[in-house]
RNA sequence: GCGAGCGUAGCUCAGCGGGAGAGCAUCGCCUUCACACGGCGGGGGUCGCAGGUUCAAUCCCUGCCGCUCGCACCA
């Protein structure tokens, strides 16, 4: 007999719910015990189910997001690891270049000044120093974020933990990067980008975020004049100039065209002419593009291509000059002529004033626009002229495209692809230089030679242009973007480009979980990334959540004081309710907005389950010799066996727990965790809690096989409840799991094959199936019955404000065979239930005495017939009776004017008018019960004084 | 401007062709031997508005209104 891992000391289960008791001790255990763990290789049949975790910043702490996915992740894990699969999911962060920088940074500032008094900056350590304080700064704080995802709960294989600055993700980097260089899909090139002046680093177009800004709309004078300077006249005879509108004025240091719309017939006398740039009297040529918009503004536009966008793409058409007024200083330069020096918004004051004075400004108006500013720290990007290193983007995007198209990347929800291909076929080249040193430095030397460039893998020993030495080689003292690592992050986290074994069994991985604000910066990346290195797109199916709101749904901001820490969360109710509350609200389309309250509900629910598991334990030491031996072959098997004679509520309780089961795992499967958590949560509470349990007394309080069978159904089905739940509550499952006394330890067949130690642990029991045999219409058409009964009862104790200490007798009248034998038959659950003295059959002649309340049921057809003298004041039953019989008159007046109308009996289904004719029937005979009840209870109340 | 999503009970959300559901909150009764993190019962909604398709519309179609979020921006 093989060892197995148990875990050491268990603890009684306490009074209630405690998680903060067992969590910790749980997670270690599981740990410990190498339950996370996949193997390398599949075993023979064995499918192997793989996620890569979308790695958080190395320095950053758990937020509500990160809670969401790897709560979704984590589940779709365990239910794959119970399911068989030989399950990865692997754990990592990523190094963050700007935002772990900038922490840096701030840490230095405040320690000390630098040697002129101000706050000391990265400078005046120097890189290297500066480096070694990132990577101790890193070592601090990465443990703080991997703790929590423990908290958390998340099975992640952390003997394969990663870091996107681990040597095999450098040389993942290197690797792509020369390669990329090599296919001319790397080039370094001097074009427009955008510039962060406090950050002092490019930005993709992606870090830029447009944001509304109160500005303001100049109308600048241009002069004409033809080429040899003399001024253009009108056809009128005046003096022929161009007025322009711009929200930049500074900006027009830097022109070197304006543009009119071709067809513009006001400006057509001005066609092939010279404007007279205002200020620096530079002649810059009057063109024509159709790209002018002659509505907006006075339908001429000014042209400086070094610092906008659109105009640097006109500038190129066009073959205009290109004149950067802009430094990445943050101030003019010298070819702002007597501007230079001035920072932006000074030079804008001083060009405005200049302009007044020369009569050039026209006027000014308020205008809304649109301003891009830095992702990291808000302030105003510029669009500057710049030498930085892009990938050439097309090629890749191609074949990424058509991932997509053909189905072979699937996106769900579906709508998502519609924004990836807007994104995709509308691309532009992506800037992944960043001015940075926290980073992935370029592996690119520059020769003081011969200025050429080597790119190499490792340090290169000679000029690859002209064979200089090394010591003429200065490395390229950029970093890359921190999202070209994380473009590599499903391969290059397994092993690439060593060709490993987890790489064979685990690429490509089966499924990306993220948020939708990342599909640009991360999901299209990975899938170009992943088709051009490996052939084959990095995962089958991407997954995208929605943003996790507070519950007013505005989004969690530190500024705002409006972020839940999921921390404190889990350190007030559990991992658990946190988890169920995620999951149960991550129905797709919709924002999630959390609230601490829907937090408290699934503790309350969690703390349900421990109590039913606590019934059982109790009912469970009460049998005879204190435990009742496991019976041979396991609760399921001993069931299967005594199927036949099973009481309806067993065989009621098994059936639900088949379409629990079956609800249950669709919901994983379709990626529907919402569904998944609500099957549960109403199979729980409702039916295995409200009906089963309270049915169970009966039973089990009757001792003897009666006993016997509902501890067995009820142990059985509180197992297989603990297996359902666990992939989206693994705590307390595992934890009440554990105190069961028929537990069986089990293994995973990669451990069995390594000579590994099954563990008694519920993450490797079998997560169940579905079960046709054990669905069981006649015991839920029995159950519902009951039910019926057990809730007009109740309905009429309830509307009658009788106590529950007041018990009651209740007769019934029947003109069906059947209902006698059946109410007999469950006569004891019904008077446990109702909490009544006795329930029997009066004749319909005893029946119609006036002092009876009259409750008609359809199902089965019965009326229930209840002496009232002493119980309850007779006008408040009047009311009750009243109150019944307008819904009902209701409903018959429905149910009449539908079938009445010919357009339905004649098109519609005939089952459906069958039902309708049936529920008149029943509706109809009820409403005479009512009204003869009725009328007995007034004649009493008018002779009542 | 283009694209996407959302508007259902006081709040948070499910449902999406046959007369509207849950949780929380609220009201009433109950400390009944798993659970007051509980039990039982009640009240509460012309399912954003207006048309259309259909025997039948909260659900499908069209148009509006309101709120989000992407993308592009008109300089």
């Amino acid at each position: 007999m093989s060892q197995v891992i148990e875990r050491k000391n268990p603890a009684p289960l306490t009074k209630s719910f405690e998680p903060q008791a067992f969590e910790s001790a749980t997670y270690q255990f599981w740990n410990e015990a190498g339950c996370f763990e996949a193997s390398d290789t599949n075993a023979p049949g064995q499918q192997s189910f793989c996620i890569v975790i979308p790695p958080p910043n190395v320095t950053g702490v758990l937020h509500m997001g990160h809670a969401l996915t790897n709560t979704i992740q984590d589940t779709l894990v365990r239910w794959r690891r119970m399911s068989g699969d030989n399950t990865l999911w692997l754990p990592g962060t990523d190094h963050a270049g700007i935002a772990t920088q900038t922490q840096v940074e701030k840490a230095i500032a405040k320690e000390g000044k630098g040697p002129t008094g101000r706050p000391l900056t990265r400078h005046d350590l120097g890189r290297e120093k500066f480096l070694e304080r990132t990577w101790k700064w890193k070592e601090e704080h990465a443990g703080e974020i991997t703790n929590q995802l423990k908290r958390l709960g998340s099975s992640l294989d952390w003997k394969r933990e990663r870091f996107t600055m681990d040597e095999g993700c450098s040389a993942a980097v290197r690797e792509v990067f020369v390669r990329l260089y090599e296919e001319k899909l790397i080039y370094r090139g001097e074009r427009i980008i955008n510039w962060c002046c406090r950050c002092q680093t490019a930005l993709s177009d992606l870090e830029v975020i447009p944001t509304d800004r109160k500005g303001n709309f100049w109308h600048l004078r241009y002069k004409i004049v033809e080429k040899n300077g003399t001024p253009v006249k009108n056809p009128e005879g005046t003096l022929a100039e161009l007025i322009i509108a711009t929200t930049r004025p500074e900006t027009l240091l830097g022109d070197t065209a304006v543009a009119v719309h071709p067809e513009d017939e006001r400006y057509t006398h001005l066609h092939g002419k010279f404007a007279v740039l205002p200020l620096l009297g530079r002649m810059i040529p009057v063109i024509t593009d159709s790209y002018v918009d002659r509505e907006f503004g006075t339908g001429a536009l000014k042209i400086t291509p070094a610092h906008d966008f659109n105009d640097a793409d006109l500038g190129q058409k066009h073959s205009l000059p290109i004149i950067s007024v802009m430094g990445k200083d943050g101030k003019i330069t010298a070819e702002g002529g007597p501007y230079v020096g001035l920072k932006f918004a000074e030079a804008r004051e001083k060009v405005l004033a200049d302009l007044e004075a020369q009569g050039l400004l026209v006027k000014k108006e308020d205008h809304a626009q649109k301003v891009g500013l830095c992702q990291r720290c808000d302030s105003v990007a510029e669009p500057m002229i710049s030498k930085q290193w892009f990938v050439k983007i097309e090629p890749l995007a191609k074949p990424a495209i058509e991932a997509v198209e053909t189905g072979k990347i699937e996106f769900s929800p579906k709508n998502w692809e519609k924004t990836y291909f807007e994104w995709m076929r509308n691309i532009r080249d992506w800037c992944i230089s960043r001015q940075l040193w926290w980073g992935h430095q370029i592996p690119a030397w520059y020769c003081s030679g011969c200025e050429g460039v080597t790119v190499s893998r490792s340090a290169p020993q000679k000029c690859s242009s002209c064979g200089a030495n090394a010591s003429q080689l200065k490395q390229d003292e950029d970093v890359l973007d921190t999202w070209f690592s994380s473009a590599l992050w499903p391969f290059a986290t397994l092993g690439w480009p060593q060709k490993t074994q987890a790489l064979q069994t685990f690429y490509p991985t089966s499924i990306l979980e993220t948020g939708f604000d990342i599909i640009f910066f991360w999901v299209a990346r990975m899938i170009m990334m992943g088709i051009h290195f490996m052939g084959e797109a990095p995962f089958k199916k991407v997954y995208l959540h929605a943003m996790v709101r507070d519950e007013k749904g505005e989004k969690m901001s530190k500024s705002k004081g409006n972020v839940i820490d999921p921390l404190v969360l889990i350190n007030e109710h559990g991992a658990d309710p946190l988890r169920f509350t995620l999951t149960a609200m991550a129905g797709q389309g919709r924002d999630i907005k959390l609230s601490v309250d829907r937090v408290e509900g699934y503790r309350a629910f969690a703390n349900k389950l421990w109590n039913a598991t606590k019934f059982f334990h109790l009912q469970f030491e009460e049998a005879q010799g204190g435990v009742l031996p496991e019976p041979k072959g396991g609760a399921a098997a001993w069931l299967e066996a005594h199927r036949s004679s099973l009481s309806p509520a067993n065989r009621w309780i098994l059936s639900r727990l088949q379409h629990c089961t079956a609800a249950v795992e669709k919901g994983f499967a379709q990626f529907e965790l919402n569904e998944s958590a609500n099957a549960l949560y109403e199979f729980v509470w409702k039916e295995l809690c409200d009906w089963y349990i309270e049915f169970s007394k009966t039973p089990l309080r009757q001792g003897g096989n009666a006993r016997e069978q509902s501890l067995i159904t009820l142990g059985h089905v509180l197992e297989q409840t603990f297996r359902l739940m666990h992939p989206i509550m693994p705590f307390v499952t595992e934890e009440l799991w554990q105190s069961l006394p028929w537990k069986r330890s089990a293994n995973t067949p990669a451990r069995v094959r390594e000579g590994k130690p099954a563990v008694m642990t519920l993450m490797f029991q079998t997560f169940p199936k579905a079960q046709d045999a054990w669905v069981d219409v006649k015991a839920e058409q029995t159950m519902r019955q009951l039910q019926n009964i057990v809730e007009a009862i109740r309905n009429f104790r309830g509307e009658n404000n009788i106590s529950p200490k007041v018990e009651f007798g209740v007769g019934y009248t029947t003109t069906s065979d059947s209902v006698p034998a059946f109410l007999k038959e469950h006569h004891a659950e019904i008077l446990a239930l109702c909490r009544i003295q006795k329930l029997e059959l009066v004749s319909a002649s005893a029946a119609g005495q006036e002092f009876e309340a009259v409750i008609p049921i359809a199902e089965p057809l019965m009326e229930l017939r209840i002496s009232l003298s002493g119980l309850v004041n007779v006008e408040e039953e009047v009311k009750r009776v009243k109150k019944e019989m307008e819904k009902v008159g209701a409903d018959l007046e429905f149910v009449r004017g539908k079938l009445s109308k010919e357009s339905f009996t004649a098109k519609a289904p005939p089952a459906l008018i069958e039902k309708e004719r049936q529920r008149e029937r029943e509706f109809s005979e009820k409403l005479t019960e009512l009204s003869s009840a009725l009328s007995k209870l007034e004649k009493l109340s008018g002779k009542t004084p």
